[in-house]
RNA sequence: GCCGGCUUAGCUCAGUUGGUAGAGCACCUGAUUUGUAAUCAGGGGGCCAGGGGUUCGAAUCCUCUAGCCGGCACCA
C-alpha cells in the first residue's frame, strides 16, 4: 500500500499503482468531477499517472486559477490543432503553447496560409472535440519510435524536433480520444470535455518562423483567448475593447497632437497640441540632467562614412543606416546622378561617437571625470518595415542620450545614481517598470573577463539600488545584450500590455578603445575612460506614445497641451472672457477662449471629449461678479470660484511634479 | 524583410450578383443668446491609396507598388 499525504494532513492508503484520480475518487465524487490535475511532490503531473511510491498530493481544481488556466491554455492549443488536422488534412503541427491571455499553435499548412476567414469553422470543429469529451491520455514513447510515427505521418516538423530533445528526458506523447495524438510534455486535463466550449475565442491568425528563425520556413500561426469559463472570456474581450480606446495612434488623430503619413513613413509630423508636450518634457529633463552633473551638447546629424568605419556602426549597423553621398549631384531630366566614387556620409543612427569626439577635444584629466555629457539627439535608423509602430518604433527619433565618461571605479556609484534618477523621472510620471538585465550575446566584443566583470558591476549596482526583486519584474536575459556591453532595461508597458523599453545604462569599453579616447590619470599615464550609456524617455516619441495610453489622454496639466477653455454661455460674457484668458495667459496657463454662439452644453460636450483638464463657465453673473464656473474632466460637479482663487489653483496644479514644495 | 488582413469625403464607416458613390459627425451659411456632455435648417465637399490589366462597363474581378493594422523576425 502507498500512503499519500494531503494538504490537510491526513494521509491515505492506496494500493500500488494507483493514480491522483483514485484518490479524488476515493475522497468523494464531487471533488473526482473538480479535479483537473495533481500536484505530486510540487510536480503538476495528469490525475491519471500512477503514484510512484508514497507522496505528497495536491489536487489541482479550477479554484486554483493560475494552474487551471495554464493546464486549459495548454489544452485548447491541442484541440485547435486537433480541429486544423481534422479540418484541413495534410497540414502539419508544429508548436503550440499557452501564452499570457490564451495560446497559440504554428502550423505548416498544406496549400495555403489560414486566413481569418478559416476560424469560424476552425472554432465550430474545436467545439465538437470538447463535446466529445475526449479523454486526454499520456504514453510513454521510445524516440525511434516517435520519430518513425511522425515520419510515416508525414509530420516532418515533429520529426526533426523528436530527433533533437535531449538524450536523458522521458518522451511522452497525449492521445485525444483514440485518433488524434501529440508529443507533449504535459500534463493536461483528464478529458477535452474539462474545458468550457464558451470560454475561448480564436482572435487572429500570423506568420512566425519554424523555430524562431528567419531562415527557416513561415509557419502559420492561429492565435486564440481562453479561460475557464465564458465570463472571464467577456470580461477579457471588454477589457480589450477599453484598451483600444487608449490607444496613442487614435487619441493622436482625435487630439490632433500629430499625423504620420506615407511620404515619411516612419517619421512624426509633430503637431502644435503634440509639440507643447514634447516641450514639457524637454524642460522636464534639462531641469533633472542639469540637477544631476550633466552639460547639454548638439551634435551633427550628418557624419562622414570613415567616422563611421571607426566606430564599428559601418561594419556591424550599416543595413540600418541611411547613407547619402558627399557630392553635389548633377542633375538633368532624369534626376540626380552620382558618380560611383562618391564619397559617403551617413544620418548619425545614434549621438556615441559624436560624444567621444568631444570628449577627445583638448586633454582630459582624471580630475575631469566622471564627464557626463547630455543631447536631445536626434536619430535616424532605417527600420524594417514590419517593425514601425505608431510612435513606438519611428525611423526617426529624438533620445535622452547621455555618455559618462568615467573611471573603472566610478562605475558602481555612477550607475547607482542613474537608477536613482531613473526611479525619480518614471514616478513623477505615474509608471511603475520593470528592470531588466542584458547579458552578453554570442556575437560580442572584449574577453570574457571583461564581460564578466561588466555584468557584475551592473548585477552590483542594481543590487545596492535595491532594484533587483520581484517588485520590479527583475529577471536576466541571456544572449540579450550589446555586441559591446551588457545592458541594464527600464521597461513601460502601453495599453493592452505589450512592454517597450525606455531607459536604459551600457557600460562599454569597446567605443573609447576604438575611437582612443583616453585621459590623464594620476600616475601621469593615459588611461581608457570607460562610456556610460544612458537614457530615460528611450526616445520622446516612444515616451509620449506609452504617456498618451498611460493616461488615455487626459493628460496631467502640467502636460496637457490646452489647459483650461473659457467658455461663454451667453456674447454678453464676451468682453470678461476675454479678460479672463488674459489673466490666465498672464499666469502661464495655456488657455482657449470659447465665444461661439452655440449652448454651453455643447461646449461642455466637446472640449470634454477633446480633453481639456478645465472648462471656466462664464455667464452674465459671472461676469457681474468677476467669477468662473470651474469644471474639472471627469467631474460633474463645477466649483463657483472668484477669478483670483480660480488662477491660484490653475497656477499650482500646473506646475511639473519636480517644481512642486 | 516574412505571413495574413486592410486602404471609399477632414473623421467614423455603408456601398447588394460588376451598371458612373452614400450616411453621421466635422466644415461653411442662416436662424437661435442658450446655465454644464450634441439647437434647427440649408450648402459645399470624393482620381473609391497609386499603376497596369480583364470587361461594352470596375470602388467591386485579376495583378504590381506603397502605406497601415495584427503577429513573426529585427531592435546599440
Amino acid at each position: 500500500m502507498l500512503k499519500i499525504s494531503l494538504p490537510d494532513g491526513s494521509v491515505r492508503e492506496m494500493p500500488a499503482g494507483s493514480t491522483p484520480g483514485d484518490v479524488a475518487a476515493a475522497i468523494g465524487p464531487g471533488l473526482a468531477k473538480a479535479a483537473l490535475a495533481a500536484r505530486v511532490d510540487g510536480e503538476l503531473v495528469d490525475l491519471t499517472r500512477p503514484f510512484t511510491g508514497d507522496a505528497a498530493l495536491a489536487l489541482v481544481t479550477s479554484r486554483d486559477e493560475a494552474e487551471a488556466l495554464e493546464l486549459a491554455r495548454h489544452d485548447y492549443a491541442h484541440v485547435l490543432a486537433e480541429a486544423v488536422q481534422s479540418l484541413f488534412p495534410g497540414t502539419q503541427i508544429t508548436f503550440g503553447p499557452s501564452t499570457d491571455d490564451g495560446f497559440y499553435y504554428d502550423f505548416a499548412p498544406k496549400d495555403r496560409p489560414f486566413t481569418d476567414e478559416d476560424l469560424p469553422a476552425i472554432e465550430a470543429e474545436m467545439r465538437k472535440i470538447i463535446a466529445a469529451d475526449k479523454p486526454l491520455r499520456r504514453e510513454v514513447w521510445s524516440r525511434e519510435q516517435l520519430i518513425s510515427r511522425w515520419k510515416q505521418q508525414g509530420e516532418s516538423f515533429k520529426a526533426e524536433w523528436a530527433a533533437e530533445l535531449p538524450e536523458n528526458e522521458e518522451l511522452s506523447v497525449y492521445w485525444s480520444g483514440d485518433d488524434w495524438l501529440d508529443m507533449c510534455r504535459g500534463p493536461h486535463l483528464p478529458s477535452t470535455g474539462k474545458l468550457d466550449p464558451a470560454a475561448f475565442k480564436l482572435t487572429r491568425v500570423s506568420g512566425a518562423y519554424w523555430r524562431g528563425d528567419q531562415k527557416n520556413a513561415m509557419l502559420s500561426r492561429i492565435y486564440g483567448t481562453g479561460w475557464l469559463n465564458k465570463k472571464q472570456l467577456d470580461a477579457h474581450l471588454t477589457r480589450l475593447e477599453e484598451a483600444a480606446k487608449r490607444d496613442h495612434r487614435k487619441l493622436g488623430q482625435e487630439m490632433d497632437l500629430f499625423h504620420l503619413q506615407a511620404e515619411a513613413h516612419g517619421s512624426v509630423f509633430w503637431h502644435p497640441k503634440g509639440y507643447l508636450i514634447w516641450r514639457e518634457l524637454e524642460a522636464y529633463m534639462r531641469r533633472a540632467i542639469d540637477d544631476s552633473g550633466y552639460r547639454e551638447v548638439k551634435t551633427p546629424q550628418v557624419m562622414d562614412a570613415r567616422q563611421w568605419e571607426q566606430s564599428g556602426h559601418w561594419g556591424k549597423y550599416r543595413e540600418n543606416m541611411f547613407v547619402i553621398p558627399d557630392e553635389v549631384p548633377n542633375v538633368d531630366d532624369e534626376g540626380p546622378i552620382i558618380s560611383g566614387d562618391a564619397d559617403w556620409m551617413a544620418l548619425k543612427p545614434m549621438n556615441c561617437p559624436a560624444h567621444v569626439l568631444i570628449f577627445k577635444q583638448g586633454i582630459k584629466s582624471y580630475r575631469d571625470l566622471p564627464l557626463r555629457i547630455y543631447e536631445n539627439g536626434c536619430c535616424h535608423r532605417n527600420e524594417p518595415h514590419g517593425a514601425l509602430h505608431g510612435l513606438m518604433r519611428v525611423r526617426q527619433f529624438t533620445q535622452d542620450d547621455a555618455h559618462i565618461f568615467c573611471r573603472e571605479d566610478q562605475i558602481v556609484d555612477e550607475v547607482q545614481k542613474f537608477c536613482k534618477l531613473a526611479d525619480r523621472v518614471y514616478k513623477d510620471f505615474g509608471f511603475t517598470y520593470s528592470i531588466k538585465l542584458a547579458l552578453r550575446p554570442e556575437q560580442r566584443f572584449g574577453s570574457d573577463e571583461m564581460w564578466d566583470q561588466a555584468e557584475t558591476e551592473l548585477r552590483n549596482a542594481v543590487a545596492a539600488a535595491g532594484l533587483n526583486t520581484e517588485e520590479f519584474g527583475w529577471e536576466e536575459l541571456p544572449g540579450e545584450g550589446a555586441f559591446y556591453a551588457p545592458k541594464l532595461e527600464w521597461h513601460l508597458t502601453d495599453a493592452i500590455g505589450r512592454t517597450w523599453q525606455v531607459g536604459t545604462i551600457q557600460s562599454d569599453r569597446v567605443l573609447p578603445e576604438r575611437l582612443d579616447a583616453s585621459y590623464i590619470a594620476e600616475d601621469g599615464e593615459r588611461h581608457r575612460p570607460v562610456m556610460l550609456h544612458r537614457a530615460i524617455f528611450g526616445s520622446y516619441e516612444r515616451f509620449i506614445g506609452i504617456l498618451i495610453e498611460h493616461f488615455a489622454g487626459r493628460m496631467p496639466l502640467w502636460l496637457a497641451p490646452v489647459q483650461a477653455v473659457v467658455a461663454t454661455i451667453v456674447s454678453d460674457a464676451d468682453d470678461y472672457a476675454r479678460e479672463v484668458e488674459a489673466k490666465l495667459k498672464a499666469a502661464g496657463i495655456r488657455v482657449e477662449t470659447d465665444l461661439r454662439n452655440e449652448k454651453i452644453n455643447y461646449k461642455v460636450r466637446e472640449h470634454s471629449v477633446a480633453k481639456v483638464p478645465h472648462l471656466l463657465v462664464v455667464g452674465k453673473r459671472e461676469a457681474e461678479e468677476g467669477t468662473v464656473a470651474m469644471r474639472t474632466l471627469g467631474e460633474q460637479q463645477q466649483d463657483f470660484l472668484s477669478l483670483d482663487e480660480a488662477i491660484t489653483r490653475l497656477v499650482a496644479g500646473a506646475k511639473a511634479p519636480d517644481l512642486r514644495d
